[in-house]
DNA sequence: AAGTAAATACCACAATTGGGTTATTGAGAC
DNA sequence: GTCTCAATAACCCAATTGTGGTATTTACTT
């Protein structure tokens, strides 16, 4: 119809400069793509990826200074209305996640998918669908079928007493330590107790990394 | 390798009759696939499906009696190890959503979707995919990310400004004020300034409380 | 009967957070 | 060329939280 001349200005993040020239290549090829920019480090993509404002960033999720989830998070809240497609070589539920959770709308396994996949896996992005394969997709919806926790493997939760849960569902709420001793008919130094006891079990030191941690487990 | 002669046993469930007839035709060519049930009521269904113990079932999610969440639910509960492909004519979040809820490994729109496309849908579920359009895929992470919250009404989030959020941001990932200040090269007291005029905005008086509202906004 | 885990409670001190106030700078708005 | 607002920064003081102890009671295990 009218796609023609469309083009898809694209960005990519990935610290093996072998496999970075190599989808560039390709994908320069491609007469509908067009590469905006390409950064090494996690760094460097944050801090210049919103000035060349792509419309799909390929990111590697395991980059070398910060993590990749990590520069979603930061060049989204920088405002940047890109889409991003995960590269990665961890086929595990935690990257998965995690990705997706942070922005992403595909996760693409490395070793799996040829570099023509990743070029349609990019015109599916612009074309509002979510690449990935269907063996993730299936790991997707089990995870959405079963609610919480994503990983099934360690929950330092399963430590934690009837008490110390009950602590932290009434600090989640927004309640201070004071607040917390009125509502349970004990006193402001017994829930400080619970509170570290909580703290060392979940290797936290502040309630709110234990209020994360409650809150997404 | 080895799949020259593995069958895939399906029931269909479905109460359109001509649909049914059309599909139970269609799927009984294929010299892989045996259709060991027919049923055009929910109630049907689970009465009989557990008997002959399908590989995968086709269920229609608007049936006239039970609605085909009902019965995905109840099947499995029948400790029937089924999966279930769900048909619909429904595009809307709320019974795609509902129906991988119940345990669909896969969404199927009818009129956008082949009978051909069903067949292989199916295959792609005992070969342990999740058959979906990508467009649905989307849908399906967007909600993962975004989790609760579906109403995007009133937020006194859009008072805030970008620094402020970028604050909330960094002290959700359970940063410290301090260790936020070294993040952005910005002096510890401005942090506290951010955070004082936060509080304020949305009306709250500590970091958990603000917190918690930014992680259900 | 002894041992253990959970829940309770208090003390003390350091560090961080909550709240008030003031002030400078730069970018856009009018 | 003001005016406003976002972002920056500092100071003070009170309150809360973080960390280290110690200690008692009850309930469940062995």
């Amino acid at each position: 119809m009218d796609d023609v001349m469309r083009t898809v200005d694209i960005a990519i993040v990935e610290d093996n400069k072998r496999y970075l020239n190599e989808l560039a290549l390709l994908l320069s090829n491609s007469p509908s793509i067009n590469i905006v920019g390409c950064y090494e480090r996690g760094k460097d993509a944050i801090e210049e990826v919103v000035k060349t404002n792509p419309d799909v960033i390929l990111i590697d999720i395991d980059l070398p200074d910060i993590s990749g989830v990590e520069v979603i998070e930061r060049v989204s809240a920088h405002g940047c209305p890109a889409e991003f497609l995960v590269l990665t070589v961890y086929d595990d539920d935690k990257h998965l996640f995690s990705a997706l959770q942070a922005g992403a709308v595909g996760y693409i396994v490395k070793g799996s998918t040829s570099l023509d996949e990743i070029e349609s896996a990019i015109f599916d992005v612009i074309d509002g669908g979510a690449p990935m394969s269907r063996v993730i997709a299936k790991r997707v919806i089990e995870t959405f079928r079963t609610k919480k926790t994503p990983q099934k493997t360690k929950t330092k939760f399963d430590e934690l007493t009837k008490r110390e849960l009950q602590i932290l569902e009434y600090i989640s709420h927004g309640y201070t330590n004071r607040q917390v001793a009125e509502k349970l008919h004990i006193s402001y130094e017994t829930v400080r107790t619970h509170l570290k006891n909580i703290y060392n079990k979940l290797h936290v030191h502040t309630l709110v990394e234990a209020i994360m941690l409650y809150k997404n487990r």
